[in-house]
DNA sequence: GAAACAATGACAACCGATTGCCAAATGTTG
DNA sequence: CAACATTTGGCAATCGGTTGTCATTGTTTC
């Protein structure tokens, strides 16, 4: 019994295609790559055999040889935060369609694992998305100059960003409170390295300052459920009526403290998270919370950095996005507590 | 002013550490592969001009001469199903600790692309792991014929696998259920294609014709909390006080339809749910779920896949791995109700 | 019908490592 | 000091493609 030309189980190479077809190997490189510089029926000759083959091309191969791998790295630094869940996403399904591959790499909130990340990728990506990013802005333009980066949520003169744009949320969340009769509020600050949690701050501080309410800055506070105890804790001492977190993960952590404390929510306290995650909606009670885009936010980033990679057609890749961002109301705020 | 040695911008080769120690660059590659073979002094030079050149290895050469690729594809059937995150970061552990490069795909909960990511992976990566395949059993051998293959959750003769034991935790939930006076119990499936959904039904069956009480299965729901709505209404049609949910999502899809129809948890109905994801702690009511170690499903799964690619020492590798299920009783179970 | 031109495809170098093979250098022993 | 065993390290082929160069073929034009 004849064993099948594809019963080989070694994957095909074009070498195989080129023997199968009688010509070089260079020739049925540029019949499946170049289509137009080789004869047409050559070239549907090559691709029967490759059918049959069922070839597909080796992307290390690919790689070494052109220098481009087809691949992107996308640097979170905590894989098991909801909020990247929809970035991840939205950068894979942009990626795929583009026919990219995405290297998803955690640096577990440490700009060392980061920094050496992004230097394995250099060579091992085409580019790079890094999401909230922990380097100095100097680290950060030093890499850039090396292979193409796009930021999310962390601008830097010179590097292309997605930004959300949650500063300007706060300041509707602050009216918000401020409506509900809140005048004394804190901002649980995230990570010090964060540049979102100090633009956001900073907004707030603005804001606050404006419409004549107090404003206290409690933290920092590891972005994660079991600070929220912490941060639950310092809210209370502080005396304030309405807290608004760096992000939900912290806010949820602070609605099941306050909740063991026998604390009410959103009666004597409210509390305001910021990403709109999954579990937001149904906590107890539901996270008033700033919601955005943020699988969108996932693909623009990778448009840009594929727009960076070939530079070919049309508009010019602008080099800054922001993502609007807006309040969503649920159960954790309302009316401030009677002054006792 | 003399431009540093390092200072070009191109990452640094083997070729640059041979010519810079005035060797062959097949020493380099051996004294920092197999260092043994090479003069200690020689090693030295070698390792100072590799750290002075910040030399890093071409992932993309090493695998093309050597054909390990250093990689490990990690499919999963949803990336936003947080169930995925702890096994995920379990796997990019684990694997990272062993110097290995993740692989994640998003496969989109479907066979097709399931099966062509297995295909691509397949010159890319050393070996796969498969979390909840929805191939059939002989995609699945052959596919695991062409490349090492661990799966998770999904037990196929000749497929090494890690398998959540969620069918033993079955019956402590019907345990549970009937102690709390419920006798009449649905079980919500998951996708006709899950082999858990299908495992845990024969479980249930079978414990509670042992116990003499009724269950019926209801579905199939796809497992996403939108598919909760559907499913707490046939549950409550169907006339049970208690229903064990394939996962948590449809769990928690379910507490908050029930919720919207007003319908109590636990004092109408009582909601089991599983994997104990994020989520499922702070829910309203907090969800009572069988529970299991995630992210260790996903370190021995990368463990018995390294012992797969790296035969060496001691023990034989084991070929199935069953990681232990308990029952995490919350407030979404309780006393069934009077009978009206 | 010859010259000019375009289309086509073969050859070979190259990407950055690994690795088998062999020669040179070193050390040991009688 | 010769003969032998053992390191040590260089040469060159190889992995699977891409790409520049060039010879050949076929077509068009005057």
């Amino acid at each position: 019994m004849a064993m099948q030309a594809a019963g080989t189980d070694r994957p095909a190479t074009i070498h195989d295609i080129a023997a199968m077809c009688g010509v070089a190997a260079s020739t049925v490189s540029r019949a499946l790559s170049t289509p137009d510089r080789v004869n047409i029926r050559t070239r549907a000759r090559i691709e029967a055999a490759a059918a049959q083959l069922s070839y597909t091309p080796n992307s290390q191969a690919k790689a070494l040889s052109s220098g481009r791998t087809g691949a992107v790295g996308v640097l979170v630094p905590d894989i098991t935060n909801p909020f990247y869940f929809d970035l991840i996403r939205g950068t894979q399904l942009q990626l795929k369609a583009a026919g990219y591959t995405q290297l998803l790499v955690d640096t577990e909130e440490s700009d060392e694992v980061e920094a050496s990340s992004m230097e394995q990728l250099r060579k091992s990506a085409d580019g790079i998305i890094v999401t909230a990013s922990r380097l100095s802005d100097e680290a950060l333009l030093a890499a850039a100059a090396k292979i193409p980066i796009v930021t999310i949520n962390r601008d830097v003169a010179g590097v292309p960003a997605v930004v959300i744009d949650t500063p300007s949320a706060t300041s509707q969340a602050l009216d918000h409170l401020i409506s509900l009769g809140h005048t004394h509020v804190a901002y649980m600050a995230g990570p010090l390295t964060s540049q979102s949690s100090t633009r956001r701050w900073t907004a707030l501080e603005a804001a606050a300052e404006e419409r004549g309410v107090d404003v206290r800055r409690l933290g920092p506070f590891a972005p994660k459920t079991q600070s929220g105890a912490a941060a639950a804790d310092a809210a209370v001492h502080s005396g304030v009526t309405a807290c608004i977190a760096f992000n939900d993960l912290i806010a949820i952590g602070m609605l099941q403290r306050l909740r063991e404390r026998g604390i009410r929510v959103p009666e004597d306290m409210s509390v305001v998270g910021c990403d709109d995650i999954f579990g937001a909606d149904f906590c107890n009670p539901p996270l008033t919370t700033m919601a955005s885009p943020i699988e969108q936010a996932g693909r623009v980033a990778v448009s840009m950095l594929l727009a960076q990679l070939n530079p070919l057609a049309g508009g010019g890749s602008r080099s800054r996005s922001l993502m609007p961002t807006h309040l969503t109301v649920r159960g954790s705020t309302g009316p401030a507590p009677a002054v006792s």
